[in-house]
DNA sequence: TTACATTTAGGATTAATTATCAAAAAGGTT
DNA sequence: AACCTTTTTGATAATTAATCCTAAATGTAA
């Protein structure tokens, strides 16, 4: 089962790259219904998390803010405004991160950091390996 | 204007306090409801959000999930399931972070981590020092 | 070019949270 | 305690973000 490319899908990718941002589905829904007027809003949201299953684009999970999505697939991590909720690129190697590297990076006063530490608890676990067995 | 300590408030603080967990509001509503029925959710939702802006809770705004409020306010770092969702508290300083010291952190298996760095944008920066001029 | 699974449009629906507003309660001040 | 001002509450409506539903359309492989 490969990704079917459909004409809305390609329009969702291309207008998503040309932009060079990171919109939330909505702010790519109004762009993309320029170029195709009759195209949905479920149709969009459908097509960024196909993409982006599919590695061809990026998902950004903020805390609590909307989703954006990153015309950028490859690894870098990001720097958010705490404001206006604009993202950007944070194309600095893990080792070369000190506060003033960071705060000239693309011009950012920096207040603070968040960091998850993402994983699979005890309990999930278990049954997990329950599930093995069957 | 002081904060004020009214009963529901109290309730919300003390039953979030025993729990000893990290509540979302809901969760929260169904435990505080056994000890003071008449309560509204919207109170829950209000008072969560004002003790946490006091300091005298967390507030744990996780990517793409519901918030969940924390009993400690302190500072520290969390570790969440990808799978149940649930949260847990890192009790661990950065200095010690090594994949092994976490992946023995209260059982889980380490997959992966979000790390975002916060800030004010350059054009939010200009606003507000338009605003200081006035 | 036919067959068929996938995808679409468009509206409906869900889930989480916030807003509204009249009534009630808190906390001074006499 | 009676009075007064401000804050808070409960109930519900509104909002926001995202997903679901179904018939119709479309892409792909043979």
């Amino acid at each position: 089962m490969p990704l079917r490319m459909t004409n809305q899908r390609e329009i969702v990718l291309r207008e998503l790259q040309k932009s060079k941002k990171h919109l939330t589905a909505d702010e790519l829904y109004v762009i993309v219904k320029k170029v195709m007027p009759r195209i949905s809003l479920a149709t969009v949201y459908r097509n960024l998390e196909i993409l982006s299953e599919t590695g061809l684009i990026g998902k950004l999970e903020i805390s609590g803010r909307q989703k954006r999505f990153d015309y950028d697939p490859g690894e870098h991590d990001h720097i958010y405004c705490v404001i206006c909720h604009r993202v950007d690129n944070l194309d600095i190697a893990h080792e070369d991160w000190t506060p003033e590297q960071l705060r000239n990076v693309a011009g950012y006063s920096i207040t603070g950091y968040r960091l998850e530490i993402l994983g699979i608890c005890p309990d999930c676990q278990k049954k997990q390996k329950k599930k093995e067995k069957i």
